[in-house]
DNA sequence: GATGGGCCCCTAACACCGTTAGGGGCTGAC
DNA sequence: GTCAGCCCCTAACGGTGTTAGGGGCCCATC
């Protein structure tokens, strides 16, 4: 009643997806229940289990939802700049929803939506040059880093927006925690408190995707390096 | 009264924490209840509320558990084999422990044993000719990686121990859910299929590891790459 | 010796969770 | 008219994290 009754068919998977991705954004995913879901719709959780085996098949059909937002980078320019690219936009569509990282992250069956991604990356790095086994290797490279980076970078305690406190600020109290320990047992952690606290999520997700693409690189004959 | 009742302090968080960590290997993470833990301990559930804030702050002492198994290689060799053997430990560390992943993941709050370990990177790193601000970052580029890789390893469609089909056969069953893709619409899929499903988890895990180790030779200056 | 205060555990309860059993309308086919 | 199927419902089960409030026990202080 409180929401949605769109087209005749009533009650879609799809609608479902779409369900629990709002709910997802209002409430994370601790929050998001097989109750508030149904109510999203206007039903009762039970009702739910007409469309949907259980929580972990809806939990799949939300990672589709959230993969459907992939959009592949324009296929212009070396092979290089359009992974680059790629994996910019994926860390952009996992930070862009409410705990997508933990949603996607321990996810093996894929959905339509990942096997389109999957299918046109396969493509690109073997028009690149790549053998097929190192295509197909380097795509659960590309995707191990970019899910791993992304979900430390949406723990909780980085992503609290509630308070009035700036990523500037956390970064502080992170080198001051550091450079509180005890010198002699943690030298290093006290000499590069700045360096570890420093730099921006932005520079060090580039960082370590630019030494991705460097160990890729070298796969190729060295013409084609760039 | 079933369980432990060792020194005389009665309960510490240490005693919690290892309590917690065995509850983890019979049960899971979803298994893993307040009330489970604390009758691994002999008492009830809201007496755990005295030793610790809530859940949260339980799971981050199961982390410093599950990181405290964590030993460093030997000191010998160049920089690129001591942390090859880094990371390899990493990985075994986290597959030891069953959804030792998913604890780790989302966990920002470093406990001591990650700190210990954190720092004895930094120093063979910077040992190892890198600058400081590579160095740092470089230690975050290994732990996405393994972490993210491991994550997916560990997810339980791959990791089902209980049914007697083996590895091969999941492989093979995933092969030809490639294969029977249509196809027009995933040429690549189909035709790599093989390639996507035959290596095994720890010839990608090296494949992704050796990418990286080259992504961070770069940065040296080209005497010191091996 | 009595008294108080910390420590540590308890019972009871709250609101919520995933999931199942069983039932009831409503629609379309025979 | 009847039967099958779809789709939703109520009710309940056992389990969850967490809090309120209470009660022993030990040790220090008056």
């Amino acid at each position: 009643m409180p929401e949605n009754n769109d087209t005749q068919p009533g009650l879609t998977r799809e609608t479902l997806a779409q369900a629990a991705l709002r709910v997802l954004e209002r409430e994370g995913l601790a929050g998001l229940s097989m109750r508030k879901v149904a109510a999203e719709v206007g039903v009762k959780a039970a009702s739910l289990y007409w469309h949907v085996r259980n929580k972990e098949e809806l939990l799949d059909l939300l990672n589709d939802a959230i993969m459907a937002g992939g959009e592949p980078p324009p296929r212009e320019g070396d092979w290089r700049g359009q992974f680059r690219e790629y994996c910019r936009r994926y860390r952009q569509l996992l930070l862009s929803r409410r705990d997508a990282a933990k949603v996607v992250a321990g996810r093996l069956a894929p959905g339509p939506n990942l096997l389109r991604l999957l299918e046109d990356q396969l493509d690109r790095l073997r028009e690149a040059g790549f053998s097929n086994a190192d295509a197909a290797l380097a795509t659960y490279l590309l995707g191990a880093y970019v899910q791993g980076f992304v979900l430390q970078e949406q723990s909780p305690i980085s992503a609290d927006e509630t308070t009035g406190t700036s990523r500037r600020d956390i970064a502080a109290a992170a080198a001051n925690r550091f450079r509180a320990l005890p010198p002699d047992a943690f030298p290093n952690l006290v000499a590069l408190a700045d360096d570890l606290t420093e730099p921006s999520m932005d520079a060090r997700f580039a960082f370590g995707l630019e030494r991705v693409l460097d160990g890729l690189a070298t796969l190729l004959p060295p013409a084609d390096h760039r």
